[in-house]
Parts: structure tokens; C-alpha cells; sequence
DNA sequence: TTTTATATGTGTACATTGTCTACATTTTAT
DNA sequence: ATAAAATGTAGACAATGTACACATATAAAA
């Protein structure tokens, strides 16, 4: 694949070279379907029960053909987790008003929080996978690690604007921008795991608790608006 | 062993019935055994890592021996799950000052959430294992469960206390307790899981962070301290 | 004490999984 | 057209969870 690649490279200095539609004789890109069907078990019944051969079958492929796109499991998790996170960082980016006055900025934080919340819920398996400590943090990867970057930058970018504007308190953006990752994470991990469960027995849990918390978060801030 | 406890309580009408030590043939306790190496499992390498073969290897014994104290895996990780929030909640209320005036409140306060969070640094694997939602989630347990809601209401009788001091503002305290519990929650997670890796190339991440951002939780809770 | 039942441990067996190797076939490059 | 590379298959192996039949130590009953 990638010589293949560096050779179309190769080839590139003619002029309008034309591209000809590659077919493989079998899948059309079975690297790709093995993530996509991956992440379907993953979504339906977490990273716990993803197996390769499992994939292989769905597929109808043998057992061992992952291995001619995947050194092996771990390879396939790493490259899950970059699609989780391309994922992430789209959901985290959508439907964002881009203005500058403080209304829009602050518009932009209510939608950002809310895309969080909303990939966490809606592929809390996933997320879970992404953010969990069993399986891809032994995994050192500088696309990975770039990518989860990105994502927790458009957060802190957000919150370095609002702390240009004054809107929030006069404390370090980083130290802000954690306070307000540490919360979304929390929630997202405990709206999922049964812990949420246990503790309201005791008390009520609303729908709306998020928006309870946040109220906390903003106070915690110093948010004037 | 539960038939012969309860044939042991049927012999206990006869005064003062002698109490005979229990030697058993191989193992003084081999189910505790297994769930000490386990956890020492845990400890090293995670959940992951855990395989019941390995753990009776380890204790001499054949690979079927735990099957005779457990029904199998699911068991195990239930009483693995029982036994961490056992530690958890020992470690919470660790060397607590029982007084009520407001100095005492508040550092217990301190102390309480200093325990949160050495637990979930010492045994951040166990933690882990206990709060994702992998393995215990879908095990139904009424004693987990007792333990889970225990662990909390320690916490939440703590901000009850606070609050009927007047030492926090005036919010339920169950809204108070769930974010406090949200931040030490999401801390301890975002701790070990690389996470923080991340972050910290664009800003620098110091080891007293959680008291900065202990500071943006006062300030949410409206403290007065 | 002897006998019997129960608790506990062992060994064999099987299905599932990850992974390696040898081989086959399709696609691409020369 | 032929060689090389990419892609897929089949078989084998070790590790795991688990079920079953068998063995033995311990406790209860006689």
C-alpha cells in the first residue's frame, strides 16, 4: 500500500498522469472494513468482545487475512483509536458558530460542551476504549497522540477566547481549560458505568444534571454572563 | 461450605459445642488465596492480564482448582470488585477527624478527598478496573452494590455536613457532592490514562494540579473558607 | 471407630482466540 | 509476458475459559 503510493509519486511529475480506479480482487479495501466492522462490535458490545477472527468471519474472510493489513490486534486498536479520535474531534467541531462577540463565543462553548456529551453518549463503548487506560495506553503512537491533541485544543482555544474576552475569571487558560476537561470527562465516564446508578438511590438523578454541574463549573470559573 | 456452615448451626444447640480449627488438605483458603493473587495481578498489569489459569499456576494448584471456589471468570471479577470497594471505602475514611466544629469539617474535608485520590494513584489499576465499565457493569450484585452506594454516602454526608454548616452555598446537596464527586472522578481517570500526556506538551502539567483545580471547585461551591 | 457424604483438587477434553508459516492467487511493475 | 509484490487461504500451535469424570481429604453420621 504504501509503496504502491510512493510510486503513483513517482509517476506524478507527468503531466495530468491519469488516475486509474484501483480494484482489488477481493475487497475493495478490507483494511477499511475491518475497522468498520470493529467498530461495530465495539459500539454494540464494547472493546471486551472484539476479536479478529470474529471480524474475519463477519467478513467473510478467513481468519488470518486481517494479518496481511495489520501486524496484529494491537495494530488494529491503534488505528481504532485514531478513527475514534477523528471521530471525537469531528463531533467536538460541528455546528460551531465561528463569531467573536461574547454571545457567539459563549454559544460556542454551550454546543461544544454539548458535542462532548454527546460523542460520549453516543459511543460511550467507544469513548470508553479511547479513554480507558487498558488498551491503548501502552501503545506509543505520534498520530494517535497528535490527533488527541487537536481535539483537546479546540477546548482550550475556546477557553483561552473566552478568558481574552473576560467572560470568564482571571486564572491560567490551562488551569481552566483542565477544570472544565476534568468535568466533561468525569460525566462522561460516570454517566455510562452504573456509578450513576449507586449514587442515585440515595438522591435523584435528572436528565438535566449536566446542566446542574455546570452551573458549578461556571461559578468555578468566575463566568460573567 | 455453605452446607457445612449450616450443619455447623444446626449442631449449635448443644452448650459451648467446641470450635474445631478447620485445616483443609492444601490450601488453608484457597479462594481468598486466588483473589489476593489476582488483585496482585491487577496491581502489576492491569485487568487485562488477569487469567485464572495463570493464578492457579501460580498458587501450585491445577487449572481447574478455582473452579471449585468460583462458578467462573464473571465470579471472580465480582469478588475482586467487592474486595476493591472494600479497600476504597477503608481508605476513604481513613485517619477522618470526628469532630464537628468547622476547622475539623473542613479538614476532613481535605483529608477525605487526599484518600480519593492516593487510592486512586495506588491502585489506579484497581480503580480502573472498578470504575470502567468492562467488566463489572453488566454483573448484577445487591453486596457490590451496598459497598458502591457506601463509598459514596461517606462522601455525601461529608458536603451535608458542609453545607449544614453554611460552610458551602446553598445548592442540594446531592448537586454539590456530584460535581465534587464528578472532579475527583474525572481526575483520577484522566491521571493514569495518558491523557494528561497530551495535554501537558501544550501546557505544563504540575503535580499540584488537583489543588488548582480544587480552587475552581470552592469557588463553584460557593465555599466560605 | 468405621462408614459415608461432601468439599476440594486433578487430568482430560473441547471450543475460541491470537499468531506464525507455507502455500495460492490476484494485481502491478518491468 | 514474466517477475515481483500484494493479498488471501489453510493448517498448526500455544493460551485461555470451561465442562466433565475421576480422586482424595475432611467432616458428619452410623
Amino acid at each position: 500500500m504504501k509503496k504502491r503510493l510512493s510510486k503513483e509519486k513517482s509517476l506524478g511529475k507527468k503531466k495530468s498522469a491519469i488516475v486509474i480506479k484501483k480494484i482489488k480482487y477481493h475487497h475493495d479495501d478490507l483494511r477499511e472494513e475491518i475497522l468498520e466492522e470493529s467498530l461495530k462490535i465495539i459500539y454494540e458490545s464494547g472493546i471486551t468482545s472484539l476479536s479478529l477472527r470474529d471480524v474475519a468471519r463477519r467478513l467473510n474472510v478467513s481468519h488470518s487475512a486481517p494479518y496481511r493489513h495489520f501486524e496484529g490486534k494491537e495494530e488494529v486498536l491503534l488505528a481504532l483509536g485514531i478513527k475514534g479520535f477523528k471521530l471525537f474531534s469531528e463531533y467536538l467541531n460541528r455546528d460551531l458558530p465561528l463569531g467573536s462577540s461574547k454571545e457567539e463565543v459563549i454559544i460556542r462553548f454551550e454546543i461544544m460542551r454539548k458535542n462532548y456529551i454527546d460523542f460520549s453518549t453516543d459511543y460511550y463503548t467507544l469513548y470508553h476504549f479511547m479513554f480507558g487506560n487498558n488498551h491503548l495506553k501502552s501503545i506509543h503512537s505520534p498520530e494517535l497522540e497528535k490527533l488527541q491533541e487537536e481535539s483537546f485544543s479546540t477546548l482550550i482555544q475556546q477557553i483561552a477566547t473566552m478568558r481574552a474576552l473576560s467572560m470568564i475569571g482571571d486564572y491560567p487558560v490551562f488551569e481552566s481549560a483542565f477544570f472544565v476537561f476534568t468535568i466533561m470527562h468525569g460525566f462522561s465516564t460516570m454517566k455510562n458505568n452504573g456509578v450513576m446508578q449507586h449514587l442515585s438511590s440515595h438522591f435523584s438523578y435528572k436528565e438535566d444534571m449536566l446542566e446542574k454541574i455546570m452551573e458549578f463549573v461556571f461559578r468555578g470559573m468566575d463566568a460573567k454572563i
